[in-house]
DNA sequence: TTTT
DNA sequence: TTTT
């Protein structure tokens, strides 16, 4: 790659994500997402402005949109730009830029009374006591279980 | 410049923001944000992993943090890494690497009864009915009042 | 704010610039630029895939962009997506995104042998009059001649 | 997650990075990287300000490091925050903060007249045996090979 | 310790 | 329409 095309988004769902599943049972899902952003002109004055972007995310992630987002949920999306083209059936040439999503982040709190029904997955950091000096500990990285720590440097 | 320094993280504050005032009446706030991120090993188990990290803000969103963050906010922190060092007492030299932060979005949803208190500074998108037919309307660019859509190209 | 919209690419201009000044000397700078990623497939078969987008810069931004890019140049582009709509004259709804950059890095080495002629600012708004500020959203620059070191931590 | 932990840097190599390989041959690359930021402060003045960060690749993007990466690189690193503590020999506590980088953009323009002669892969991972496919951290690679453009949307 |  |  001699190459970048990265998307960061907070937002909200405009409507419930539509999702369906091409053969192979490869679930798509598609929504509508409202950043809004806030800031001060030229003058100073508060401005607020909302842009609406169309979101694709596949296969997991698909499934995860289906079974825990829904009309207003907030989001990070992290993904690329994809822009298609087709012809209309008049003929007409049609452009359509989409955020193809590689990562989600659900920041919706549970307000439900029964939580513990979806098993929302994962949950960082919050309830921590105090934590920080514990938490330095020499963690793993990530996808590997070398000997970190160990490193010569 | 030819550089880029940019870090991008969503957390929860391990406490309440430390808020000084420095000469000239300047904010700054310092707190650790814990960021847990999962994700599956090589052998398909699920990990998280949660990092802290110092989050310094300056003047008003040193003030913004004072006024609305506290121990267990969700944040979205945007800012640029700054190593700093020196001596301790016994010579050591020592290093500290904070995000100083230049965007800040809070991501917690107003659970207490007594919303309205204080005026949460915006917000984005949510209670939006439809909207996005009519959102795409062509909107101003930012901090400028051009015709922005009688560009000539 | 309660809402992100992030746009970083690195990629190749398609064309030189398209430079245009509004009433009030704003200049507005519009181009295409290719970003080319390359990833395996699911086959292990090595993909490349170029995505065409349109950036839109203003002011000093737009003004670097004149004096400094051309066709093939590379460069980085942070800013937020903007999605127009308009009707062509047939009445066809129409719709663009585009990437209102408010930062720009040019990544290009310099191969001409004149190198130091035009000490290139290279950095969005940098000696210009018109002084984009836009690369940090109207937030207070974090004070480089604070005595950060003296800080109360 | 319920957490974002990202960075983006683009700078230059300090020097020659340090390649080591652990057991089972996987390969960490370490090196400095310094970026450079220029922006006005309050008076007006312009500001260059350098940072140092310390960069850490595993497998496949170290095998790239080592292979094409040398003192001045300009790249484009794109990771997460890790800090690692310890204590010295004296006791005292130490703490380290890396960038653990998922993904890595090679920028500098090929100078040499015998360009051609090794066919940069300048994507992570690409060609590599060891195939660090953490670029897009376990998640699907979004199939370019669906028929993208049949979605029934 | 880099780079312009 | 770029770049490698």
């Amino acid at each position: 790659m001699r190459g970048v095309n990265k998307v960061i988004l907070i937002g909200n769902l405009g409507r419930d994500p539509d999702v369906q599943f091409l053969e192979g049972n490869i679930a798509v899902a598609k929504f509508s997402l409202a950043t809004t952003e806030t800031f001060k002109d030229r003058a100073g004055k508060l401005i607020s402005q909302t842009e609406w972007h169309t979101v694709v995310l596949w296969r997991g992630l698909a499934e995860l949109a289906q079974k825990y987002l829904h009309k207003g949920s907030l989001v990070y999306i992290e993904g690329r730009l994809r822009t298609r083209s087709w012809e209309d059936k008049e003929g007409n040439k049609k452009f359509a830029t989409e955020v193809v999503g590689d990562n989600l982040v659900m920041l919706d709190k549970r307000l439900d009374g029964h939580s513990g029904d979806h098993p929302l997955p994962s949950q960082g950091g919050s309830g921590l006591s105090t934590g920080s000096s514990e938490s330095f500990g020499g963690l793993e990285i990530p996808p590997l279980s070398e000997p970190a720590d160990d490193l010569p440097f």
